[in-house]
RNA sequence: GGUGGGGUGACCGAGUGGCUAAUGGUAGCAGACUGUAAAUCUGCCGGGCUUUGCCCUACGUAGGUUCGAAUCCUACCCCCACCA
């Protein structure tokens, strides 16, 4: 039910196949994020096509609405959206630090303000594990305590250290879940911010209250600098036993992908590909691009000539920017479906370098053309 | 023909003596976005330059009053409404 093979490694990068009980994933792999319930957008027939095996959702979102028992009455998670492979959910721990100014922290939990209404809602632990259960996704994440990127080491200290007892807190909670280690696993999160005394305490501190079936590392891409959590990962990679998944949460765009896959990460979620996809800003592998601009006014080339999907096998430039210029929302839609195409095959390509063994040199070249933006 | 209202930057539309190259909005242009408070947000938006500033041009047209006018006066042109 819960099983993570490797295939093959190269250097740090990982190729690997993740058992879930709705079905596998090859990983690397990126996970589109659906908030609501759904990647905003698109349909689940348009995720199966851009090869999506396991997509996201957020435990603090639909606990707000429609909550859990309304989800639990219909089925589940899986049934209300239908979507049939694996999915996981995400605590709401994020929601700690994006919702910053709308919550209060204490050892408890937390007390967030729903933005939307103001009504209040307090998760913790035990109840982000509960939601996360009626909810019924493959992967339950633990309620973490989520830090901005350039906190101090005390502040980093602080919230490492509740996750680490929220840590034990959800995995009690879920022990007690009926069938519950069956049906759902509960990974763990490594947080310490940017310093790497806490990093590697956290990982370890995580790895003695296991065993797990997979791992994340939350708290990079909140506003460090990318060298810092290049070396964050550099760092935790001897630390992390490599029989576990390692999932790097909310990372990224496009070279952040393959920095993470060189550094030894298997999953990746991020909404990017979603957002930017609904702005107008298209990923190519030469950079990304503004389809709103002015110059692909009459361009008839597709955003990237060298994308399998279904936006690019049909649609222009062109027309691309007349939908946003006229706000219309197939070009939101056509835009999502190509960058998370993008993501999504960006992983299944360096999936395929990995087991044939050359994925170090076309890392290299295919970082290089991103960042050289030649012809946009 | 008469009376009244009105002509402002690509468009709509404020402003009724100096703080006005001129509020807002739209359109346009450029950019940002990393476990979704985001189909959002930010910047630019008369022209030029030696660009934390300076110089041109500009509020229907022409002239005038004033130290100073989009704002006041005169004439003319045009638009709208009503009356003949």
């Amino acid at each position: 039910m819960f099983e993570f093979t490797l295939h093959a490694t190269a250097d740090a990068a990982r190729a690997g196949s993740l058992l879930l009980p709705h079905g596998t994933v090859d990983t690397p792999a990126f996970m589109p994020v659906g908030t609501y319930g759904a990647v905003r957008g698109l349909h689940p027939s348009e995720l199966e096509r851009a090869g999506a095996q396991i997509i996201l959702a957020n435990t603090y979102h639909l606990h707000v609405r429609p909550g859990e028992a309304t989800i639990q009455a219909v089925g589940g998670l899986h049934h209300f959206t239908t979507w049939r492979q694996p999915m996981l959910t995400d605590s709401g721990g994020f929601q700690v630090f994006s919702l910053k100014g709308l919550r209060t922290i204490t050892e408890d939990g937390v007390e967030f303000q729903n933005p939307v209404n103001g009504d209040i809602h307090f998760l913790t632990p035990e109840r982000a594990v509960e939601i996360q259960y009626a909810l019924g996704a493959d992967i339950a994440m633990a309620f973490d305590h989520v830090v901005p990127g350039q906190s101090s080491h005390e502040a980093a200290r602080d919230g490492m250290e509740r996750t680490l007892r929220w840590l034990e807190r959800c995995a009690t909670r879920h022990a007690t879940l009926d069938r519950g280690r069956e049906r759902q696993t509960l990974w763990p999160i490594v947080q310490g911010g940017g310093h790497d005394d806490l990093r590697t305490r956290s990982a370890r501190d995580t790895l003695t209250r296991g065993p797990w079936s997979g791992i994340a590392i939350g708290g990079l891409s909140v506003g460090e600098p990318k060298p810092r959590m290049h070396h964050v990962l550099e760092l935790l990679h001897p630390v992390l036993p490599p029989t576990l998944p390692r999932y790097l949460m909310g990372v990224g765009f496009p070279p952040d992908l393959l920095e993470g896959i060189a550094r030894g990460i298997d999953l990746f979620d991020c909404v990017a590909a979603t957002r930017n996809g609904r702005h107008g800003s298209a990923w190519t592998v030469s950079g990304t691009l503004n389809i709103r601009a002015a110059r692909h006014r009459t361009a008839r080339e597709p955003i990237d000539p060298e994308c399998d999907c279904e936006t690019c096998a049909r649609f222009s430039r062109a027309y691309l920017r007349h939908l946003f210029m006229a706000e219309d929302m197939l070009g939101l839609r056509l835009v999502s479906i190509h960058n998370v195409r993008f993501a999504i095959r960006l992983a299944e390509q360096a999936r395929a370098r990995i087991l044939d063994g050359s994925f170090t040199g076309w890392s290299r070249n295919w970082l290089e053309r991103y960042y050289a933006r030649g012809n946009e």
